[in-house]
RNA sequence: GCCGCCUUAGCUCAGCUGGUUAGAGCAACUGUUUUGUAAACAGUAGGUCCCCGGUUCGAAUCCGGGAGGCGGCUCCA
C-alpha cells in the first residue's frame, strides 16, 4: 500500500494512541477509555481509571509497556461490527464512554457532542443519517473502537514520548466527569522527535515569563493577587512607548484622548446589555458611605457613549473619535490566568468612532493604515479575517445595514492591500468585524488587533445625531484596539523578539561603561549622559568597580542595543565606538567610530523613525 | 472553577527512604584591585524551607486545608 508521508504519520500517531490504550489496559485492567485522537505534533488519549491518578512518574512505566507491544510487532487487524453489536461489546467490556459514542453514532452518524439539537446535528453530520457499521482494530488481545487508519503492525510507529498528563472534561463539558488526558508527541524518526524537543526548548528560552524576570520588566506579588502583574520601570517604558505610538497613529486621523473613571454604577451595564454577558466576570465594588453598588469597568465603550451623548450632535460633527488607553478589569477563572497572556487587569489601547453609515469605509480605511504601520514597527506579519454574519438569526441590527457595512469593510480591506480572507458566521452578534492575525518569529499566529462595527450599543444607549433633513439618526460605533491588550501584546512581543527590543522600545538604549574612576573621565561621561538626555536617548553609565569585561557581560545579558566603553582613549579623541547588539549589527559596524554627539543623535533618530535595523 | 504537578536565600537550584547548627553558584555588602570589549580576588551578611493545622520523641521531608505558580480542560470512534 502506498501512503504519503503525512498519511503515514497520521496513521502512526493514531496507532500510538491505540497502543497507549493497550498498554494502560494491561497496567490497569479497570481503565475506561474515552477518545484518542491525533493532534498537532502527536496524539492523546483520554482515560478514566477508577481511584487511580496517572502522574508523570508513570510515563516510564507506560512507555515501557508500550515498547513491549511495539517490540512484539503485533499486527493491527481491522474488523467491522454492526452498531448494535458494537454497543453490546461496549457494555460487555464495561466501556461506558465508548458506549455513549456508539449511541451517538447510531443516532446521528457523528460523535459530535450529543446535546446539540436535531437541526444543528443535521448540519454537522458527515453523512446524513445513522451509520450501519463501525470499525475496530485489534492487536494481540486488545481491541478498540477506532476509525483508523492504523499502520500494519505495532512495530511501525516511529518515535514517541509522553510530555504531560492533564485533566480534561469528557467531551470538553464542565458538567461531565473529568478524565486524564495523556499527551504524547510522535514523529517518524528519532531525529525528528529530537528536533521537535529542541524547538520546544528554544521556545522555553524565550518564554515571556522567564524574560520578564531576567530583563526586569514585570513582577507579581502574592499580596497583590493572581493575574495582576506589576510593571517595573523598564517594563513601563515598553508599555508607554507602545501606547504612545499606537495613540500617535490614530491621533493623525483626528482621534481625541478622553478619560473615564474605572468604576461605575452597575446601571451602565444593565443599559448596555453587558451585565448579562459579563455577569460573573465583573468585580463588585461596594461603597461604605452610601448604599451604592459599583463595578470595576470590564470595557470602555459604555463610558465613551456617555461622553458622546453629553450634547446634541449634528451630522456635521461626525465622525466623533475617542481614544483612551486604559485598564479594564475582568475576573477570569483563576485556572485560566497565566503570565501576561491572561490577566485580570487588562490595559487596552481602545478607541471608538461614532459615525454615519456612509463614513464607515473611510474610517475603517484609516484604522487599517494605522494597524499596518503599528505591526510594521514591531516587525510582525499581518493578515486579516473579515468576519461576517451568516444566515443565523441571532444577529442584531438591520439586515440592510449589515450588508452595506460588510461591503464597506471589504472595500477598505481590499484598498489597504492587506492579505485577507472572509468567514461567514464569525461576526459578533452586534456587528461584523475585522480580526488581525499577527505572526510571530516562531510562526505562531496571534489575534491581537480588532476593528469591530457595532449596531447595538448606539440604539441601546439611544445615541443620535441630527441629519441634514433635521431627522434624528442613529450613529454606528467602530471599536478599535491596535495592540489589543497591552499585557497580552507584550506576552507575544517579548517572545517574538526574545527580549531583543528595537531601539525605539528598548528600556535602556545605550549604556556607557566607564573604564576607570578619574575626575576627567567622570566629567566626560557626565557630558555624554547630558547630551543623551537632551536628545531623549535612554542612557545610563556603569561606573561600578568591576572589570570592563564583566560590565560588558552584564550589559549583553540585558540585551542592550548599544554598549559603549569609555576610557582614556575616548576622552582624548572624543570619538566613541559602540558595541552593537548582534541581531542588528551591520557588517563593519563594530569598527565604526563616531564623535559622541553624532552617535547619540543617530540613536535618537532610530527612536523617532522606529527603524528596525540600524543604519548608522 | 475542575484535574495533575510544583513552591527551599533577591535569582537559579542541591538537600537519598523523617534524624545534629538547611547547602552551592550568581546577585548584594565590605576590603584589595583602577581595570579596554561576555564573569578579577578575598571576606561578610542573607532562610518563618509559601501559610495554617495535624501525625511523630523528632517534619523542609508524611497527612489535611489555604495561597501562589505551571500544564491542561477546542482539536471529536
Amino acid at each position: 500500500m502506498h501512503m504519503s508521508n503525512n498519511d503515514n504519520l497520521y496513521a502512526m500517531r493514531h496507532s500510538l494512541a491505540h497502543i497507549t490504550a493497550a498498554a494502560v489496559a494491561r497496567l490497569w485492567p479497570e481503565a475506561k477509555f474515552g477518545v484518542g485522537p491525533v493532534v498537532k505534533d502527536g496524539f492523546y488519549y483520554d482515560i478514566d481509571i477508577p481511584n487511580v491518578t496517572i502522574s508523570s512518574d508513570d510515563f516510564a512505566k507506560i512507555e515501557a509497556e508500550m515498547n513491549k507491544i511495539i517490540g512484539e510487532k503485533q499486527a493491527f487487524d481491522k474488523s467491522e461490527k454492526q452498531v448494535d453489536e458494537a454497543i453490546k461489546w461496549a457494555k460487555d467490556t464495561k466501556q461506558p464512554y465508548k458506549e455513549e459514542l456508539l449511541n451517538d453514532l447510531k443516532r446521528s452518524g457523528t460523535t459530535v457532542a450529543s446535546d446539540l439539537n436535531a437541526e444543528e446535528l443535521g448540519t454537522i453530520a458527515e453523512d446524513d443519517g445513522a451509520v450501519e457499521n463501525v470499525s475496530f482494530y485489534t492487536n494481540g488481545d486488545f481491541t478498540d473502537l477506532c476509525r483508523g487508519p492504523h499502520v500494519a503492525n505495532t512495530g511501525e510507529v516511529g518515535a514517541f514520548k509522553f510530555l504531560r498528563v492533564a485533566g480534561a472534561y469528557w467531551r470538553g463539558k464542565e458538567t461531565n466527569s473529568q478524565m486524564q488526558r495523556l499527551y504524547g508527541v510522535a514523529f517518524s524518526t528519532k531525529e525528528e522527535l529530537a528536533h521537535y524537543l529542541e524547538l520546544q526548548e528554544q521556545a522555553k528560552q524565550r518564554d515571556h515569563r522567564k524574560l520578564g524576570k531576567e530583563l526586569d520588566l514585570f513582577v507579581t506579588s502574592d499580596l497583590v493577587g493572581s493575574g495582576l502583574p506589576l510593571f517595573t520601570p523598564r517594563g513601563t517604558v515598553l508599555r508607554e512607548e507602545l501606547t504612545r505610538y499606537s495613540n500617535d497613529l490614530r491621533q493623525q486621523y483626528g482621534f481625541e484622548k478622553v478619560w473615564v473613571p474605572h468604576i461605575t454604577k452597575t446601571a451602565l451595564y444593565e443599559k448596555s446589555g453587558h451585565q448579562a454577558k459579563f455577569g460573573d466576570e465583573l468585580f463588585l465594588v461596594k461603597s461604605q458611605e452610601t448604599s451604592d453598588e459599583f463595578v470595576l469597568k470590564p470595557m470602555n465603550c459604555p463610558h465613551h457613549t456617555r461622553i458622546y451623548a453629553s450634547k446634541p450632535r449634528s451630522y456635521r460633527d461626525l465622525p466623533v473619535r475617542y481614544l483612551e488607553t486604559t485598564t479594564v478589569y475582568r475576573d477570569e477563572k483563576t485556572g485560566e490566568l497565566g503570565g501576561l497572556s491572561r490577566v485580570r487587569s487588562i490595559t487596552q489601547d481602545d478607541s471608538h468612532v461614532f459615525c454615519r453609515e456612509d463614513q464607515i469605509e473611510t474610517e475603517i480605511g484609516n484604522l487599517l493604515v494605522a494597524a499596518v504601520d503599528m505591526y510594521k514597527a514591531v516587525d510582525m506579519n499581518l493578515r486579516v479575517r473579515l468576519s461576517y454574519r451568516d444566515e443565523n438569526d441571532t444577529y442584531l441590527g438591520d439586515e440592510k445595514l449589515w450588508q452595506s457595512a460588510q461591503e464597506q469593510l471589504k472595500n477598505a480591506v481590499v484598498a489597504s492591500k492587506l492579505d485577507y480572507f472572509e468567514e461567514a458566521g464569525e461576526a459578533a452578534f452586534y456587528g461584523p468585524k475585522i480580526d488581525f492575525m499577527a505572526t510571530d518569529a516562531l510562526s505562531r499566529e496571534h489575534q491581537l488587533a480588532t476593528v469591530q462595527l457595532d449596531f447595538v450599543q448606539p440604539s441601546r444607549f439611544e445615541l443620535e445625531y441630527a441629519a441634514e433633513d433635521g431627522n434624528k439618526q442613529t450613529p454606528v460605533i467602530i471599536h478599535c484596539a491596535l495592540l489589543g491588550s497591552i499585557e497580552r501584546f507584550l506576552s507575544v512581543y517579548i517572545e517574538h523578539t526574545g527580549g531583543k527590543f528595537p531601539v525605539w522600545l528598548a528600556p535602556e538604549q545605550m549604556r556607557i561603561i566607564q573604564v576607570k574612576d578619574s575626575p576627567q573621565l567622570n566629567e566626560f561621561v557626565d557630558k555624554i549622559l547630558a547630551v543623551a538626555k537632551e536628545y531623549g536617548v535612554r542612557a545610563t553609565a556603569d561606573r561600578t568597580n568591576e572589570s570592563v569585561s564583566k560590565k560588558i557581560r552584564s550589559g549583553e545579558v540585558m540585551k542592550l542595543p548599544y554598549i559603549v566603553v569609555v576610557g582614556e582613549k575616548e576622552l582624548q579623541s572624543g570619538v566613541l565606538t559602540p558595541r552593537v547588539r548582534q541581531d542588528f549589527a551591520v557588517h563593519g559596524r563594530l569598527e565604526a567610530a563616531y564623535p559622541y554627539e553624532n552617535l547619540i543623535s543617530s540613536i535618537a533618530n532610530e527612536t523617532t523613525s522606529r527603524v528596525q535595523k540600524s543604519s548608522l
